[in-house]
DNA sequence: CTTGCCGATTGAATCGTTTTAAGAACCGGG
DNA sequence: CCCGGTTCTTAAAACGATTCAATCGGCAAG
């Protein structure tokens, strides 16, 4: 097992350490003649150098890390997609955490970032983490919030109005007619899923004769869907609408309707809207209406603010809010 | 900007920095007197060790570096899962890198991950890439092939059948009575797609009055699987059957044949089969047939080795091969 | 009261890179 | 031929956690 340091890569190059180290980080510092022989030796000997001991040296690392709160559904990859093309512009990479909307795994992450001192954070949080934002960013580490936006200005943002969103959404309901509206969502803790559930509240509120129905799910996922479509073929009366707080929960219930022997016709029976318009969205058994966020944007703004943050501490926080967008297809065809 | 060290809790709790180092590291070799105070020094404190002084000092990080062909891929995001589980049992974390079946980025990733001094690295690779894992071997980092099966045994690989899987496909698709097939997939460079066609040319090397047409795509993804449908449906002469190289794809065909205007109705007029049994392709369109594969336990199995060659380098190499499963929905029902 | 032993604690050395202050080499001008 | 002023190069001092050899203190046996 052998290991090259800058140390062999200097003697068989014929210069000091100090040297090489310029070769690789100001080469306009260097006589041409020395940077031929230490790129030759670096070559020669493969050598590769230690990010541990450079990092421990400036002090902080050249990494992004990413907080997420479920890899599985497709919004938060293209987010994260976003963030890593915009980071690597900026020569830095990204680690992504998964915390599986749990408090636990969250704080697990954060702790991780910490320890690697990363270049900064970028989160899409579960509860109330200003406090510990507030730690990292006096230890160094800024933080940026994404898909959710900060209920003070310590902290930068990046969101979409999820309050839109859900009155859009159920705005798009009443349009094509429909008044018995049940919203599927949870757990209400999160911040995302409270918010559209608001939205959609202040959509029925011009209608005196609409009734939503809250029906409330341990998780954003397929499976909590299901669970709940299944419910809902088996009830007598049933809602002539539902408003699905994510697309991967829309195409649970989707599943559960049409599943064999269930014979829920969508939309005749039942009208279905998600959120988030991922690909699959389009692709499912009856093409799902949705609504559509700027994932890949969200994550290349949010690491440009972190950037901007970590360059110069003292700037301003920002807060910036997309606006979401209707996107109509079999699902909620007027019946 | 204040940087707690451990010089600052021993300090504080009136020892010194090896003892706290020892209450973090080796607990039994302190006294219950000396944990309480250095643990109340931490808390107070809030001290959260340098991970790169750590990593410099042993010479390698907690963390394991994983690169899979495509992050949008939910069969790659469930091998991460799998892994993640797998690698949080042993205290370590996953890095995730995405090649984006770019030899550029597999190999900026591999050098990114050398630099880190990673724990081991797990990979789905594009080419042939057993001289850049051996040289990390030399260096110390265990490497083990995911997704796919090693050429040589120099290195450890955690597969599953990809010829038995185009086998089943193909052979499922000759059984319903199709004849005229078309493989749609690539680039051809990836290794798991050659392997995919050699397995439905095997199937039909049985029945004489089969045909198979290979089209060839630049990516396995949605996008590409859309091309190729639409070009499929401006065709007058259309294959009987598809094979998809992957859900993906199949989902992108599906989506272009189903389209308004086009009507070609799966399975009556075209049926379809993909590969990886994502869990969209049970809320598909038409609901996707599929070759499974086990995701989540590739993830496990792969670091399982990778941790085993880690603790003993001096180890036999394993080579671990899944078999995939057919699982039929209704874009292959029976005509 | 001394000696020997054992476990707990200490402080210095270490990992590999970057940076900085000091020194060496070289230039043309006086 | 020397001198002031550039450039380049060098050696040494960081960074922070871990480890190891050395030391300390306490206790029991002689």
């Amino acid at each position: 097992m052998s290991v090259v340091s800058v140390k062999d890569v200097a003697q068989r190059a014929g210069v000091s350490v100090g040297t090489v180290s310029n070769v690789m980080n100001h080469p306009e510092k260097v006589t041409p003649d020395s940077i031929a022989k230490v790129q030759a030796a670096i070559d020669e000997l493969g050598f590769i150098r230690n990010d541990a001991a450079r990092q421990l040296r400036d002090g902080r690392s050249t990494t992004i890390g990413l907080v997420v709160l479920d890899v599985r559904n497709p919004f938060f990859t293209d987010v994260a997609r976003g963030a890593e093309d915009r980071a690597a512009d900026a020569g830095l990479s990204v680690i992504l955490g998964n915390s599986d909307e749990t408090v636990t795994r969250e704080s697990a992450y954060l702790d991780l970032f910490e320890q690697q001192r990363v270049h900064g954070v970028l989160i899409s949080p579960l509860g109330d983490i200003s406090d510990r934002l507030g730690r990292l960013r006096t230890r160094g580490i800024p933080a940026v919030l994404v898909d959710r936006s900060s209920s003070d200005d310590s902290v930068s943002s990046v969101s979409v109005d999820d309050v839109a969103g859900g009155r859009l959404a159920v705005q798009h309901l009443l349009d094509q007619g429909w008044r018995r509206i049940a919203f599927v969502g949870g757990p209400m803790g999160i911040r995302q899923v409270a918010d559209r559930l608001v939205g959609a509240r202040e959509a029925l509120a011009n209608v005196p004769d609409a009734t939503l129905e809250v029906i409330e799910t341990e998780a954003l996922s397929v499976i909590a869907g299901r669970t709940v479509g299944a419910a809902l073929v088996a009830r007598a009366e049933r809602p002539q609408a539902v408003f699905a707080a994510n697309d991967l929960v829309a195409m649970g219930v989707l599943q559960a309707l049409m599943m064999q022997g269930a014979d829920v016709r969508v939309p005749q029976d039942v009208a279905l809207i998600g959120y988030d318009d991922i690909d699959f969205a389009s692709a499912a058994v009856v093409p799902l209406s949705s609504i559509r966020q700027p994932a890949a944007l969200i994550g290349q703004t949010a690491v440009e603010i972190l950037l901007e943050e970590a360059a110069d501490p003292s700037i301003a926080r920002r807060q910036v809010e997309f606006q979401p967008e209707l996107v109509v297809r079999a699902s909620t065809f007027g019946v």
